[in-house]
DNA sequence: AAACGGATGGGCT
DNA sequence: GCCCATCCGTTTG
């Protein structure tokens, strides 16, 4: 996806995200999904981790749009965050589920389960499922083995209606926590939480 | 089918 | 020291 795709204002690169695809390319092998679900973190958000500045942990969200920002949530699961809006506002987008689509048995292997709804519906699922580690964070997602792709450069077809979009309140968070700024495919079964 | 608590570690007051 | 943008196994209705 270009880079004047991630520069948009937040919500909007939360809403269009869904439906493109997110593809990892590592030394185990090939593992792929399509975006079903996301939130969107603004500046002036208290839920956002870069609503009180810059600290060397949420540096990333001030970077380039189009970057990748990763961090351990209740110290034993990471979240994978799109970097958005113009490079220094420190906005993401987070990605709450996938579609699999390649890898499922990698995907299975990674996260000790069965292949099945839980392999990418939750953030923590999912970035266990594709291997999105800290090594990831402050990454080009333009460039290198971790890519986004719209509908129509991954699959060489024109796109299709996604159908409805829900939106509605985040999930897990106790600030901000009335602001719909939740997002997903309404026809998905790989939706985390209705 | 829903509700609960434990695991676990870095960031920030 | 307390707070998490979570997940999973176990218990309860």
């Amino acid at each position: 996806m270009p880079r004047e795709f991630f520069e948009q204002d937040t919500v909007t690169v939360a809403r269009k995200l869904l439906g493109a695809y997110l593809v990892h390319d590592s030394p185990e092998g090939k593992t792929a999904g399509r975006i079903v679900e996301t939130e969107a973190y603004l500046r002036n958000d208290p839920a956002c981790h870069a609503s009180k500045g810059r600290t060397p942990r949420n540096a990333p969200m001030f970077g380039k749009p189009g970057t990748a920002y990763v961090y351990l949530i209740y110290g034993m699961y990471h979240c994978f965050n799109v970097v958005s809006a113009p490079e220094g506002i420190g906005e993401a987008v987070l990605i709450r589920a996938l579609e699999p689509l390649e890898g499922l048995d990698l995907m299975a292997e990674r996260r000790g389960c069965a292949v099945g709804r839980n392999l990418c519906g939750g953030p923590g699922r999912l970035a266990q499922a594709m291997d999105l580690t800290p090594v990831c964070n402050g990454e080009s997602l333009r460039r290198g083995d971790l890519r986004l792709y719209g509908f129509e450069s991954f699959t060489g077809r024109e796109a299709l209606s996604l159908g409805p979009v829900v939106t509605t309140t985040r999930i897990g968070i106790t600030r901000g926590a009335d602001l719909p700024l939740r997002f997903y495919l309404a026809d998905s079964p790989f939706v985390s939480r209705r």
